[in-house]
DNA sequence: ACATTAAGCGATA
DNA sequence: TATCGCTTAATGT
């Protein structure tokens, strides 16, 4: 893709960074040094910030926004890995070891993305806090991909997208008068391809579940009205 | 218990 | 107006 010069969005400051876990035991000076190290750009809704297999140039800081994670595959179908919260690093490739990125990164919203050379990553690795953190992310992510892996094989459909919406509001929810939102523009598209069904599927499950008063949809929001009813729908594993 | 196909409708740009 | 998101019914596996 052609992307234009990096905009560097009005002079950044120091307590975008400090309450942020991979950089909050760092001193101000630390953060200033970094920060001034750092590319800034904000995305429009739906752009890709890198892809699956590019090299890996750049390590990412998602400081507004969310990013959703994608891979094609061999069919040309997309399949949504997980979707990355405000706050969090991204693009980290050689925390796992790799020189090219694994997965796409497009955003699911308007989003504000802080960036820096991959060269730089070992020395980030030395700050306090940095390599635990960042550790730690990996380590929930890859927990999160082996529960979808598991679910996958052994729940059906219902239970899936269940599991799907209610993860979504548990990790990107806003608090609105009816319950819990799903903080970005989510189609029926997109939940079936986080859960290996049709889209036509996703939209008789949610008819049904706005019909029994636990959810709440219009186009692209969707509304969690009765959480644990859908939790109570998530855990059963068989039926009749 | 699901996917696929098709048809149609309102919202959006 | 054309495209998109969504719904529903009918049919297939």
């Amino acid at each position: 893709m052609i992307d234009g010069p990096t905009k560097t969005l009005p002079r950044l400051d120091e307590s975008l960074l400090t309450h942020m876990p991979p950089f909050s035991r760092l001193s101000r000076e630390r953060i200033r040094q970094i920060l001034d190290l750092a590319s800034s750009r904000r995305y429009p809704e739906g752009q890709a910030v890198f892809e699956e297999g590019a090299e890996a140039g750049r390590f990412f800081m998602l400081l507004d926004g969310y990013i959703r994670v994608i891979r094609i595959t061999e069919t040309g179908e997309q399949i949504i890995a997980l979707h990355i919260p405000p706050g969090q690093l991204f693009g980290i490739a050689k925390a796992i070891g790799r020189s090219s990125y694994p997965a796409t990164a497009v955003t699911a919203s308007e989003s504000i993305v802080l960036s820096w050379p991959m060269e730089l990553w070992d020395s980030f690795l030395s700050y306090d806090g940095f390599a635990t953190e960042t550790y730690k992310t990996v380590g929930t992510r890859m927990g999160e991909m082996n529960n979808r892996i598991v679910e996958m094989a052994t729940q059906q459909v219902e239970q899936r997208v269940a599991n799907a919406l209610l993860r979504l509001v548990n990790q990107t929810g806003r608090k609105v008068e009816e319950g819990i939102e799903v903080d970005f523009p989510i189609t029926r598209q997109d939940l079936s391809e986080m859960t290996a069904t049709t889209l036509h599927t996703v939209s008789r499950l949610l008819s049904a579940w706005e019909k029994a008063g636990m959810v709440k949809s219009t186009r692209k929001h969707i509304i969690v009205c009765d959480p644990h009813a859908l939790v109570v729908l998530g855990h059963h594993s068989s039926k009749h």
